[in-house]
DNA sequence: GTCTATATCATGATAGAC
DNA sequence: GTCTATCATGATATAGAC
């Protein structure tokens, strides 16, 4: 009891989060067994159980041990953006970069786990239960929120309707193209070490996403129908 | 036997299909359960093995009764639309509303089963399983090659890898659309009548879309940042 | 072709020795 | 905290009466 009391605190827990990480992105959460997880993590069945009460809460466990420190960190990017700006709006530009960013940087990160948990997470954006997605929306509502208000603050003329749907479709752009990372693309043709380099995507991405976000609003479109 | 047989045949295969594009949708292929989706369906626990022989023969039928159609008319579309402008290239604009007006089209028309099965395919894009991807992306290479074709044509001065990027860009953006269609948003706001109105839908998507896939490519973003 | 009943197996969770 | 053994439940699939 108390001898090996030295530091075998977190380590059987944070064993089973790395193998949930992992399995959850390869299988599914329905797809993987807490059999086939704990013998990955190479401790004990009862383990989850024990340290997390259920596979449910090891779920949501999953999610807030990166989730909860990537939106800080956003929401912190951007205030001391806003600050810096000294009261002027920020650039889409900037504010876009600054959601991407953290996403991308976390796939380089190898010290974060990055890239498995940030494919499971683009995966679960679209899961059929409820209670998943109620859980990460909820994770992502203040970040959501931060952002949202420096967009309005950036784009002062656009409908509130219209940014919202926009702020959707960037979203789910991002979320398909994590997901979608080292996965058999729909798209033959595309450089497979391309598709790790985080830089190169950030660059791709932000020029996608600005040029969307930025687009000409609903009846521009007769301009060049008239070719 | 000789009795029933005026019209028995597909009764019990469609509402087969029927249910299980709607559960599918709901709770997942492994979260759906034979006992529900046969008594979702009103038939016998034995008849899906008996019509389809496997739970996994099942999902692929449920994918191959609209995609094939879907497809079809999409490759159909746009040959159709190159031979009436005679030789030239496509508008950019007119290519992409061929490929996202085929699955908006979908979500009108009730008689088609449409927006279980377009909901279902959003969320299956990003599916943990490798068969199911492998199926999805079968079915859909033929299409994606024709429009592939047709945005080089459009675009010849654009480098093919970028080309492939803004395709996954754009594909990505309407998977997660179609797959958040009538879910809980990330960010809130949005009117919830507007979700369901195709036309509206078209509109946005497309402009997004078509700026996106006219964005200024990589180092052009040097012109923005001197602000 | 449809149904009941059941075989066979895997799952999540827990009780209790250590 | 970790382990073994086990429970109760649910899964897919099938055999055989009708």
């Amino acid at each position: 009891m108390t001898l090996r009391a030295v530091k075998p605190h977190h380590e059987t827990q944070l064993r089973i989060l790395d193998a949930a990480e992992e399995l959850f992105m390869q299988h599914g959460f329905e797809g993987t067994s807490m059999r086939l997880l704990t013998a990955r993590a190479g401790v004990n069945l009862a383990a989850v159980n024990y340290h997390f009460g259920s596979k449910d809460a090891l779920i949501e466990a999953v999610f807030r041990r990166r989730l909860d420190p990537m939106n800080t960190a956003r929401i912190a990017e951007i205030d001391r953006m806003e600050k810096e700006a000294g009261g002027q709006p920020l650039e889409p530009e900037a504010i876009i970069r600054a959601f991407v960013g953290a996403s991308l940087r976390m796939i380089e990160d190898s010290k974060c786990g990055g890239r498995n948990f940030i494919r499971l997470l683009g995966r679960t954006y679209t899961d059929p239960s409820k209670s998943i997605r109620a859980l990460i929306g909820g994770l992502y509502a203040p970040a959501m929120e931060r952002f949202k208000a420096a967009f309005e603050r950036a784009l002062p003329q656009m409908p509130r309707d219209e940014l919202v749907w926009r702020m959707h479709f960037m979203f789910g752009t991002l979320a398909y193209t994590l997901a979608a990372t080292d996965t058999v693309q729909l798209i033959a043709g595309c450089k497979p070490e391309d598709r790790y380099d985080a830089r190169l995507l950030e660059e791709r991405l932000t020029s996608f996403l600005v040029a969307g976000l930025l687009a000409p609003q609903l009846g521009a479109k007769d301009v060049k129908k008239a070719a």
